[in-house]
DNA sequence: GTCTATACGTAGATAGAC
DNA sequence: GTCTATCTACGTATAGAC
């Protein structure tokens, strides 16, 4: 199974996402399309278990990253953010189906999406941590900290893959931008920059 | 020609962007596949042209409601931000198109791609006009100024299409923060923040 | 578990009549 | 310009032998 998913984000990167087919898969794999079933049900099942898969690994490529900074979180972020970009850049056929919806009636399974909201809940404990002790005010664990944050994550890793994709990390035209983009985040919730005025005041309605 | 188009962007809201089929576009319009042909040359020229129309459309919305601030760039660019997201919240097949690369071998044309290039110009010219008059420092027009204010439009709308989809404008989970994100950026090039500071710097003014 | 054979449908595109 | 007819190819998926 491992091996027909490698194979599979290999057709993937070279035929796109949604252009992979299963007799391709199993050319590659020395087998014959039919024998591909007695592994997963479907074409869509496929796509469900490498968007599953790709979620899972970035979990613990970041979780393998953050235990050596818990007392700075700022610092855990500022050192986790630019691995996430990385790895999401240097696996654009697992970003696109985790970030876009490129194939026509492919939505992840509940189980599939499990650890995607996992990956909320870590983001969103590190950002708790960093209000705890002072580093960050309240505004980072909101609906719009939170959505602010996963924008600047989102919009990189979509212009970078959409309009530079032999950029890379971390020399893209977009790539390039990551810690610029999380200095800004930061800084938008950082207590010192907020001290002495309303959060959200300036919007005009 | 535009019918043509018209159903083949109703086609792909049905079907997926990358499932629109010429049989399907065909009978739609009370046609054989074959006379379409008559109107394009393949398959992907139907994509090209919707991509190049969605930015020619986009940019005669945008170009609509800027000329009123001429003398107040922030204002304008308040005005328009949340017209630029409303519009490809509305028009989820452009935007697929213009901002992810869903379909497998489809490039947009340079002449397709020219009412893109178009449209930074655009927001440079708005942001620059901004930085003349000292509501902007220096750093909105750089490419890191410019690359993360495309962060903040790409990734809301990514986030918006991706994962609620039903949500629309101005009410769905990600949408809702148009405003907060703008917000955030045009803060972050705010002369008033970094008057007496370096850009990243976090002391109290 | 892997295969052959095949069902069953669809695709994009072209030839050539009218 | 539109059609019928067709080419050529490929797709996912299943049946059933071994």
């Amino acid at each position: 199974m491992a091996e027909i998913l490698a194979v599979a984000v290999q057709a993937m990167a070279t035929d796109g996402v949604a252009g992979m087919s299963l007799s391709d898969v199993a050319r590659r794999v020395g087998m014959r399309p039919p024998s591909l079933y007695e592994y997963f049900p479907s074409k869509l099942a496929i796509y469900d278990a490498v968007f599953h898969d790709g979620f899972e690994t970035l979990n613990s490529v970041l979780r393998a990253a953050i235990p050596d900074f818990e007392n700075d979180p700022i610092k855990a972020l500022r050192t986790v953010h630019p691995i996430f970009v990385r790895w999401c850049i240097e696996n654009p056929v697992q970003s696109q189906l985790m970030f876009w919806r490129p194939v026509p009636g492919f939505k992840p399974s509940p189980a599939a999406f499990a650890p995607s909201i996992e990956q909320v809940g870590m983001v969103r404990d590190l950002l708790q941590a960093a209000v705890r002790m002072g580093q960050l005010t309240e505004g980072a664990v909101t609906e719009e900290g939170m959505g602010l944050y996963s924008f600047i994550g989102s919009g990189l890793i979509t212009q970078q893959l959409a309009n530079d994709p032999a950029g890379g990390f971390p020399d893209g035209q977009y790539s390039r931008l990551a810690s610029a983009s999380l200095e800004m985040w930061i800084s938008h919730y950082s207590p010192a920059d907020h001290a002495d005025r309303p959060p959200t005041a300036r919007s005009t309605p």
